[in-house]
This record gives structure tokens, C-alpha cells and sequence, in this order.
DNA sequence: ACCTTAATCCGAAACGTTTCGGATTAATAG
DNA sequence: CTATTAATCCGAAACGTTTCGGATTAAGGT
């Protein structure tokens, strides 16, 4: 399963064997299908290690995340990466995924680098400083960043507006009356958590409300340090518990619904606190507490987006073209649904 | 930073750096360390696609495995996944991952076997009928299956025994008296699944315990799943409800101790059922209803335990020495703890 | 009949590595 | 001093693909 098998068996020469499957044009037709035909009888691919090496390129692109559970578990992300990977497959390319924490040392995804092994690097979750960018933007390697962050130099990057995202929310709120609007965030330096907390502070300030320390928690990016964070804003004094309360991300807003649902099995006469949460929650929950979203509603349309922003980076599109920002939308859910 | 411009500018050929690098014996022990300092100091790597070519292997191991958010949540999949691309990155190989599912038509993985893109493949979470496999044996690839199958040619495996592992704790509970014993388990074809069922009902028959269908659940594969299924259990008549449960897995688990948890709240004066899980609860559980575990121990000496059987099926072992069981552990709760 | 052009093909080189077989030198044995 | 051996090195070929430059043939125009 060569090309030279196939040149032989057929008679013509490797050149016009591999031309013909590249589909160049100074091949006659009816050799074409020949070739096309013998390929596909053989079971024929090219070989990807003897086509890079030639081509100076991979097909592959490196995906580097830290492996951790809370990261895995959001399927948001998981739903993301399984829509890279098809459109990636279509365009001739593969994932390799690649766990690597943001650590200041040497990073795994240095062998893959300097072995040429992958063409460019996607870095998911990145962090207010983040070491994996500066080292790449360092070494010239070309890559995108699955979120922002505060390096200095220019790079490539698609995002969502996460600062708009929860403001978004809090215009909502406010426009329907309340005061007492409380958030429960990730206590990680990733960027969007940091990019939604701004949000929630500014969009405060900006509605005039009295921002309180202790309504902006900051807590275990899963379950139980949603479920905790909320037991915290919910074991005050009556008069002092928020009206509503917004989440930074599904798994949290797990928790959250299982302890509003609980203080209010407890508290039947008290007031329903509203909970909005980024990005729904996870499929599985055991909540019935009714929610609004800050979403984006596509998912897949994102995995195509980042496949397109990849080709055009490795055929040496410029940087400044390469930073995408995704407005994300507001759900409200109405009650009669 | 190729071997040609390290022996430049050592004035040595690229055959004597080439053979410096990988450590061959006829070359002098002075110039070994010439050329590792030069290539350190250079950032060389060899060019993996020229590695490759050269050696007819691509040092890369492809991982299968369905992409569904209920495998993922797996803290024991994610884990193993983790340990083992540490251990084939020690041994030189890249884990590439690539989501597949079952299904009777030709495998997404197809493309990377013809183009020799793999050495060899890891099936994880084989089904009782497993058309990945068929495939595999039908065109001769290497690979390791991460669990059995009912497949009729043989094949190299590593699994748990997840049969005895059941089968342990329904001895255990027999011997602490309990009689009426239920268990919840998932409702896919997976082999493990179908394994520790059949653990469930062998050991009831062995212990000459009445088997009733209702006692023996199969449900979707998360925390909602084992929820709803406990709660068909628990509202029935006092007297029928079991004295013991055992789940499959940690995500149904988790909805079942959820529901244990509720139940006594309501029903403080009755006794608790005892509560055995395989694989544990999520670290991120809600609950703390007390349970015992069958689990393995080590979790990362599985990684390391299938990174050797890779090495030993690229060199040509038997398939026979390479189906390896693991025996599980029953970690018994003891309430002083 | 001759020149031009288009259509179609092919040989050979190249990508970066490893390795076979042999070459050179120095040390040892006779 | 010569033959043998060990230690060290190197040229060239090879892996399978793509592509440059040119070659061949046929068709079209005068």
C-alpha cells in the first residue's frame, strides 16, 4: 500500500500517481480515476510520516489543557473539543490532546515542539498569567489561546465576552427589581473566571448597588463548593439574603440549585432567590430549581470557528485578525415552559 | 536544529552524531558528550517524521474511546488516562486521543491506522459486542482492548475482575447477615457493566439468596440515573426494601447516596441500608452517607501496567501473554474512622 | 511540411533520520 | 616489522512522499 505499488500495478510512474490523488491538473482525466480507483481497492493512505516530512508539516495540532476533573467534567468544554475534533478531521488534521499544567518550568509540550510534531498548539483555559503562552509567544510557536490573558505581546486567541456575559445578567436583574444580587465564582486564575467576576463588580458598580464582599464568593470550581458557597449566603440573617444569585460556571451552579432547592424545602414562605448561571447545568443534575442561562447557544459553530482560525494561522494569516470575541445571550426562563 | 547542522559545526559526520545520540557503542566516549552538549545547547530534537519514516514506526498510541460526558465524568478513567500518557511519554510515545463509538460502519480511527500514523491502539470501554474490535482483528492491527469482549478470536486485553469484585462484597454482606441485597447498575452494553451484573446475580444464586428483577436496576449511567432507581427501591413497603445496595460505578453512586441521605431524613427510625460502590463517590459529591468501596488500589500502576503490555506487543509478544486480570479490593467503612 | 502550444507524463532530487558495510587509525601480538 | 584486532569513524542508501524541471506526444495553425 505504497505509491509504488500502485504505480507499478497500473503501469505509470510514482509522479503521476501521486499528482493524480493530490488532484493536480496536468494528469488526464481518465488517469485519474485509475489511480483513484486502485487507491481505494488497495485501501491506499499516504503515509503521514514520510507526507510530513516531505510537506515540513504534521496535520497535527496539539490540544494542551490541565487534566483535572473539575476541567473535564464541564461539558461545555468536552462538547467543545468533540467538535474541534471533527472538523480538524475533515480539514486532514488530528487532535493530540495534552495534558500540561501552567507551570513556570520547561512544559511538556516542549518535546512535542521542537520534535515537530504538532503544527500549532491550542491552549485551553488559560490563565491571567499564564507561563504556556509566554513560553510559546517566547519560542515563536504558533498557537491560539482558547481565552485571554494578560501577556503583553500580541497573540492569537478566540473568547467569549465574559465580562458582558454576566453584566448582561445583572441589566436583567436589576430591570426587574432587585437590589441584593449575589455571585458565586471559581477561586482558580483562570481568565474567564476572572473576566466574569469583573463583570458581576462592574456591572454593580454601574447599576449603583452596594457591592459586598461577602456576596462575591469565591469557591471550588464543582459541586460541593457551589453547594457550600451558597450555604454561606443563605445561613444569614433573613433580611440579608440575596434576592438573587448569579454562578460562574454549571458545575457550581449544581451546587447552588441543590442548596436553594433545600433552603427553600426548608423556608416554603420566603421568597425564591433567582439563580442565573453560565452555562446551564450539567446534564445530570439532581436540581429541579428553575434557572436562567448566560450561554452561547451553537456550540459546534465554536469548533468549526477555532478549526477555520487555525488553517488561516498556519497559512500566516496576521495575529491581529486572529482575536475573536463571541457576544454570548442571555436565556430567561419563564415559568409557563 | 537538524542532525546535519549539529555535525557541521562539530566537523563530525551525521552518521557519528546520529549514532552519539542514540547511545550505539562504537562511538568514542568524548564525542558522545560533544554531541549531547551540542544538541542540548542547540534545542535539538530529531524530527519525528523522519524518526518515523526511517523506523516504520510513529511512536504514537491512538486511544479510543466513546466521547460521552458519562465516560468522562469518570474520575477513574480520566485518571488512568492521565498516568498512562505520563508512562508513554517516559517511554518516548505521544497519546493521540480519538473519540469513536461502536457503531457497525467503518471506524473514525480507520484513516490513522492506513496511513501508519499509530503503532497501535487502546480500546477503553469495550462492549460485550464490539464492532472496533472486529474491525481490529479483521485487519490484523495491534492493539490492547481496556476490557473483554464476547469476541470469539483472541485479542490482547487488560481488565479488572469485575465479576468477583461484585461478588466479594455480596460475601461480605451475606456474612454480616444481610439477605435482601440490591443492586443498580448501568443500562449500556459496556462489559463491565454486563460483568458486575453478572457478579450481582451469581453471587446471589451462590449465596441462595432470592434474585427479584426489581431489586436489580438498570439505569442510565450518572448521578440522576442512580437517584431515580433508589428511589423505585425506597418506595416500596417497608418490608421489602433492601437492607444493602451495591452500584456499579461512582456516578450512580452518588445519586443513590443522595437518596439514601433524603430517605433517612425522612425516615430517621428505620434501619439504614448499607452502601457499597465500585470505584467510590465523585470527589466532588454532596453527600455523606457512608459507604464501602471494591476498588484497585493504585490507580496509577494501571497506566504504567498497560504502557509495558504496549511495549511488549510492539515487539512481537504473544497475544496470550498479554490478557491480564487485576483482582479488586473491597474497602470496607468502619464508622470509628 | 514546419513551428507553436497544450496535454500528459516521468526521472531525479529532496525532506531528516538510521544503518549497513566498509575504511581508517592505533594498539597488540607474533 | 608485519599481521591481527579493536576502536572509531564515515559514505551512501533507504524509508515514502512531493515537486522541479524537462521530455514526449498530439493537436492546431500557418
Amino acid at each position: 500500500m505504497s505509491l509504488k505499488k500502485i504505480a507499478q500495478t497500473l503501469g505509470i510512474s510514482v509522479t503521476t500517481a501521486s499528482r493524480a490523488l493530490n488532484d493536480h491538473d496536468d494528469v488526464a482525466k481518465d488517469t485519474k480515476q485509475k489511480v483513484f480507483k486502485a487507491a481505494k481497492a488497495m485501501g491506499y493512505r499516504p503515509n503521514a510520516s514520510a507526507r510530513s516530512l516531505k510537506m515540513g508539516k504534521s496535520y497535527v495540532i496539539g490540544l494542551v489543557y490541565p487534566f483535572h476533573v473539575d476541567v473535564l467534567n464541564d461539558i461545555c468544554f468536552t462538547q467543545m473539543i468533540d467538535s474541534l475534533n471533527k472538523e480538524l478531521n475533515q480539514l486532514g488534521f488530528d487532535l493530540l490532546l495534552i495534558p500540561d499544567e501552567n507551570k513556570d518550568e520547561i512544559p511538556v509540550f516542549h518535546r512535542l515542539l521542537s520534535s515537530q510534531r504538532v503544527d500549532a498548539l491550542l491552549i485551553a483555559h488559560t490563565f491571567m498569567d499564564d507561563a504556556r503562552l509566554r513560553y510559546l509567544v517566547k519560542h515563536q510557536f504558533p498557537f491560539i489561546a482558547l481565552g485571554r490573558s494578560n501577556l503583553s505581546a500580541e497573540f492569537a486567541w478566540f473568547d467569549f465576552d465574559n465580562q458582558q456575559g454576566i453584566r448582561m445578567a445583572i441589566d436583567y436583574l436589576v430591570q426587574q427589581g432587585h437590589q441584593k444580587i449575589a455571585y458565586i465564582g471559581g477561586n482558580q486564575p483562570l481568565t474567564f473566571i476572572h473576566l466574569r467576576r469583573t463583570g458581576y463588580v462592574l456591572g454593580m458598580q454601574s447599576a449603583q448597588l452596594a457591592f459586598n464582599d461577602e456576596d462575591c464568593q469565591m469557591t471550588e470550581m464543582n459541586r460541593r463548593g457551589g453547594y457550600q458557597a451558597c450555604q454561606v449566603l443563605l445561613t444569614r440573617h433573613a433580611s440579608q439574603i440575596p434576592t438573587a444569585i448569579i454562578t460562574d460556571c454549571n458545575m457550581i451552579a449544581d451546587g447552588v440549585a441543590m442548596a436553594l432547592e433545600q433552603y427553600m424545602q426548608r423556608n416554603p414562605k420566603r421568597t425564591k432567590p433567582v439563580l442565573i448561571t453560565y452555562d446551564g447545568l450539567p446534564l445530570d443534575t439532581l436540581s429541579n430549581y428553575p434557572y436562567s442561562t448566560i450561554t452561547q447557544s451553537t456550540r459546534n459553530l465554536v469548533g468549526k470557528q477555532i478549526a477555520n482560525m487555525l488553517v488561516q494561522l498556519l497559512a500566516g494569516e496576521e495575529i491581529k485578525n486572529l482575536q475573536v470575541l463571541w457576544q454570548p445571550v442571555l436565556k430567561i426562563h419563564s415559568p409557563n415552559h
